[in-house]
RNA sequence: GGACCGGUAGUUCAGCUGGUUAGAAUACCGGCCUGUCACGCCGGGGGUCGCGGGUUCGAGUCCCGUCCGGUCCGCCA
């Protein structure tokens, strides 16, 4: 039907006839000569129609936006004055002969131009106008050219890629599964995956060596800007690899990647140990864009009870720690007070600061409503620890560790993104070390990466000493968000079990969710690790989107709706009887719980 | 589960301290126009002010509830 593209047309086919099919993306109707800027993937291209041409003008003058014509016509370029240099196609245009309306269109709901930021739920109830947008559709192929980048270089290194379950079962930690009715089995359940983790192991058991999958994985939490209840992750997985040589592999995938498709050198990925990341930018995956530091205090305090908690002597949970803002001394007080209320998100009860104004005065020089309360050689202690100087300021946090380190982090980030901070467009890095566990509020130990993860220590020390144990885990970082985690995994049966049993699941349950794992640790498994990117956030990222839905085709709402289609819905009766379900619904708000 | 922001024409928005017939731009429709490129000029049509209740002589505006969208906290091993 079309000999070219719009976007392909050019000086080369000067003189040449051509055929073009797209979609009217606006008709300039001068009277006597008429434009039509004719939209494809690839571009635009100006189609002229002069009164010359009887049956063609005619066509033209009854077409409208968004009609999707075929045009036949003579390439030529433009006459003298009338180029237009935006255009990547404007040194020509096409002298229309003959156009075929082949379907018409209604007004489009929203313009599909550049000049207009048209609201989100609109766009997603008209998302196939809103991905018709040369913004949206350059963001679905820029995803297709990373994932194909990601395939080729994956293959390359001998990765296989296998399918793994989207019915499977549901697991007993982390996230909520969605779940699936089984039909056959009344009363049981499958669940969609939250990753392929456990079957990609059974593939290292299997001897598939190098595996990968572009998997979907499914989470049934609240979403985020960054966060959809379905999104994709690269999966792959390892044996016979340390985390270093898995990590140097990665590394160079999206160094590579980097370069080849954004002409970006991310240069090598720092290290850094997550004891690190925590104390000195208060976040498992610190955004190093920016150049501030979170300083430790709390010695030079020790004297001084906080109203807030016990105070650095008395509590061995807290922090007192510092955060210096070069030139900061500019923020006004009702910034501050934003920046204080912003804090109490986190649980910070409040936001001390100290303005540096002229230094050579001593304490004298500070500005601040805790100096008289610190006394001046402790304020000037910390002024000298933070190397602070005139224009300045200084905030501190003095709380729960968790609560200091929460709310320094996220002060820390926004301080960056309003001051604009950034020191590079790019900053990706590794954090390394995490603990193997977390102590939850009621005592208890939870994994921080998963329960199939390597300790860096044996069994006999990890019993020891469970709380302290270091993981084989690592998570690539890029501008504070965490692009993809991964560790060693445990490849023996007793290791495993020692694991399962700190997390407080005893025999049983173990036979009964993992049983299959624990066999297959039995029969010769290989040492194996691997490594998931989150894709979404991954292109995201790359695309400079501000949210993951921007580069997903059809994303859902917060509450995980899809207003284009409605999802989820209401089935009828037949359905849900076939399914062994009945639906029941607290009285006061009941809904229909079936279609017609 | 919680905090905050928003919902007015197809779209993007304005609408002050409650006060005449709710406006603008753009889109749309009609007319004019032979070199525009977000074409231009003239004219026209277009509103459940998210929904429900309340206060008031009078509500887009104030109050309560609710729904929807968004950002975030919790949650997401």
């Amino acid at each position: 039907m079309r000999s070219h593209y719009c976007g392909r047309v050019n000086e080369e086919l000067i003189g040449q006839e051509v055929t073009i099919c797209g979609w009217v993306h606006r008709r300039r109707d001068h009277g006597g000569v008429i434009f039509l800027d004719m939209r494809d993937r690839e571009g635009v291209a100006q189609v002229v129609f002069d009164p010359d041409t009887v049956e063609s003008f005619a066509a033209a003058e009854k077409v409208r936006s968004e009609y999707v014509l075929q045009i036949k016509g003579f390439v030529r370029g433009r006459p003298e004055g009338t180029i237009n240099n935006d255009m990547s196609t404007g040194k020509i245009e096409i002298l229309g002969k003959e156009l075929t309306v082949l379907n018409a269109s209604e007004t489009p709901p929203f313009p599909l131009d550049e000049y207009v930021d048209v609201g989100e739920e609109t766009r997603l109830k008209y998302r196939f106008m809103d991905l018709r947008r040369p913004e949206m559709l350059n963001k679905l192929m820029f995803r297709s050219k990373v994932t194909t980048y990601i395939r080729s270089f994956l293959d390359r290194e001998g990765f296989m890629d296998v399918e793994t379950p989207i019915l499977t079962r549901a697991t007993p930690e982390g996230a909520r599964d969605y779940l699936v009715p089984s039909r056959t089995h009344p009363g049981s359940f499958f669940a969609l995956p939250q990753s392929p983790q456990l079957f990609k192991q059974l593939l290292m058991v299997a001897g598939v060596d190098r595996y990968y999958q572009i998997a979907k994985c499914f989470r049934d939490e609240d979403l985020r800007a960054d966060r959809q209840p379905e999104f994709t992750q690269v999966d792959l997985e390892v044996s016979y690899m340390d985390e270093d040589s898995i990590m140097a592999m990665m590394e160079s995938l999206v160094g590579s990647m980097f370069k080849d498709l954004m002409g970006k050198d991310l240069g090598a990925f720092p290290r850094m140990s997550y004891e690190d990341a925590m104390n000195r930018y208060g976040s498992d995956k610190p955004d190093l864009r920016i150049p501030l530091e979170i300083v430790d205090v709390a010695d030079l305090m020790a004297s001084i009870d906080f109203k807030v908690f016990a105070g650095p002597a008395k509590d061995p949970k807290g922090r007192v720690a510092a955060l210096k803002v070069s030139g900061g001394a500019v923020l006004s007080r009702k910034q501050i007070d934003e920046y204080t209320k912003f804090v109490g998100i986190y649980g910070a009860k409040g936001l001390a600061w100290i303005k540096v104004n002229e230094l050579e005065k001593g304490a004298e020089g500070l500005q601040s409503p805790i100096v008289k309360f610190l006394g001046h050689d402790v304020a000037m202690q910390i002024m000298e620890r933070l190397g602070a100087a005139n224009g300045d300021i200084v905030f501190f946090g003095a709380d729960k560790t968790k609560v200091v380190n929460e709310a320094l982090g996220a002060l820390r980030c926004k301080l960056g993104e309003d001051l604009d901070l950034y020191t590079t467009d790019w900053a990706p890095m590794w954090v390394v070390d995490f603990p193997m566990f977390e102590e939850l509020d009621g005592g208890a130990l939870t994994a921080i990466h998963h329960p199939f993860t390597a300790p860096s220590c044996t069994p006999e020390e990890l019993k020891a000493s469970p709380a302290t144990a270091l993981s084989r885990a690592y998570d690539m970082v890029l501008n504070g968000t965490e692009l993809g985690g991964g560790s060693i995994r445990i490849h023996d049966g007793a290791m495993q079990s020692t694991v399962f049993d700190i997390l407080g699941i005893d025999d049983e349950e173990q036979q009964n969710k993992f049983g299959f794992l624990l066999d297959a640790l039995k029969y010769g498994c290989p040492p194996h690790g691997g490594l998931a990117f989150g894709l979404d956030r991954l292109v995201m990222l790359m695309t400079g989107s501000s949210s993951i839905r921007e580069v997903i085709a059809f994303p859902k709402t917060q509450s995980a709706t899809d207003v284009l289609t409605k999802a989820p819905g209401t089935v009828d009766k037949k359905q849900l009887r076939e399914l062994s379900i009945r639906v029941n619904l607290p009285e006061p708000e009941k809904k229909e719980t079936t279609g017609e």
